[in-house]
DNA sequence: ATCTTTTCTGCGGGATCCCGCAAGGTCCCG
DNA sequence: CGGGACCTTGCGGGATCCCGCAGAAAAGAT
């Protein structure tokens, strides 16, 4: 049994490789990765089934990474192991677990032995392992309070990426005006709608610039989310037939 | 000769810890905080000279805490110890920096001997240490090319807010044309100016969101220098006559 | 099958944004 | 002092955004 870890902090490699080899005495090689470029092809080459590895890595983020190995082995084992809990982190994983797969969602924060544990539960027993703080945003993001629809998410993105109601339209093929009703719903949610009527004079915002804020500012969205965002609309823009 | 480490990562803060004790046999005392707030406690408690901290951490962060910091001692030595070289962590280090201070700034990915000698540098030298790819983004940053005046850069942390442009006008004393030009001005530069006429019809963008969308991206702005806006923007709303 | 709830859609209008145009200002240089 | 570079301000107008209103369509529920 081999384990591959990308992680592109030195430091942090050396702690989990020490780690994995006093918590899984069965296995007999690590091998190590410092960013997702290189982890994606050394998962290929050495058919490794046991990965650890960070998200947010400089060159190659770590969700991409794990979205294009599951993509080739949907059986592999991932255990990801992160500084934050930001919601966009969570929900990026969640959104590209294969349907039965195991893997784990575990904080750098934790202890010794917490990392230790997660790590037999995940390469030997099959089990899957959220950290509790993880699962609580989970749990936070996908429950009727304070949740957020899929179509409300999605159009969050577009916005943060600075198209236009006619342009998130024609992407998503929906009319303007669902947009913009779909718009409305996300600012009343994020506590950025102004109840008309109502000269709150100063202090007004740009309802449209303040959501991404708010988003940001709570997480909702991040710098590697933006990212994949970015390049799945460049990608699409490219599939358009520009006129 | 006391210093004292503020970083929140329990790796990072031994692996420094050791790295001082090494590096400086002169030092007879190191001292740890987890977080920006207790860092400022404890160099306000213990008198040392000589910092080494971490930007971005969760609790309070690195710059904030840098600033309260100079503002009580100007003379204190500070070396940021970074994962990136973000625009808006230099920029927003460079901004707080006292007069005539000593300090450096060096990223987490240097050599154990950069970071050693540096530290002599900064503490025992009273000499300025500045990691080259710093010194070069701060060189871009302030060059004329692709350079981003005060201005700019301001304005375009008002959008970033949310702020509309009559708010934006009113904060920064200027009419509502003026904010337009700069923003016009910061369109520009970001390169997401449209000609006008020129019906490129579809993958049209939101100008004022594609810019906070591209300076995202370019790391001209992150969580942190949002948080901060955000934190100036609520203390001048609530010195502002609410009407 | 009927009723309810939710979502999608068009219309209309007020507010905001984006920006060309042009008339002052300020500051510096020769 | 005149000219040039730059910033600021007002005006005007077209494009976009935000959203109430109400009918149509879709998805569930009884």
């Amino acid at each position: 049994m081999k384990v591959l870890i990308i992680e592109d902090d030195p430091l942090h490699r050396s702690y989990l490789s020490e780690a994995i080899r006093a918590a899984l005495p069965e296995c007999d090689g690590v091998l190590e990765a410092e960013n997702g470029g290189a982890g994606e092809r050394l998962a290929r080459d050495c058919k490794s089934a046991h990965i650890v590895m960070d998200l947010q890595m400089s060159v190659r983020n770590g969700i991409e990474a794990a979205r294009t190995i599951w993509k080739e082995r949907p059986e592999t084992r991932i255990l990801f192991w992160s500084n934050y809990s930001d919601e966009a982190y969570v929900r990026g994983v969640s959104r590209i677990v294969p349907v039965g797969a195991v893997y784990g969602y575990v904080l750098k924060s934790a202890s010794d032995d917490r990392l230790k544990l997660a790590l037999r539960s995940i390469f030997i027993e099959s089990q899957c392992v959220i950290d509790r703080e993880v699962r609580g945003m989970q749990q936070r993001s996908l429950g009727t309070i304070n949740g957020f629809t899929e179509a409300e998410y999605e159009i969050l993105v577009d916005i943060a990426l600075g198209l236009t109601d006619r342009a998130i339209a024609h992407r998503r093929n929906l009319s303007v005006r669902s947009v913009q009703n779909r718009l409305q719903q996300l600012y009343i949610k994020l506590g950025v709608y102004q109840p008309l009527g109502g000269q709150s004079d100063e202090g007004r915002f740009n309802l449209r610039a303040r959501a991404i804020a708010v988003a940001l500012l709570r997480k909702l969205l991040n710098h590697s989310a933006l990212e994949r965002a970015e390049a799945d609309l460049s990608a699409w823009l490219a599939r358009q037939p520009h006129n």
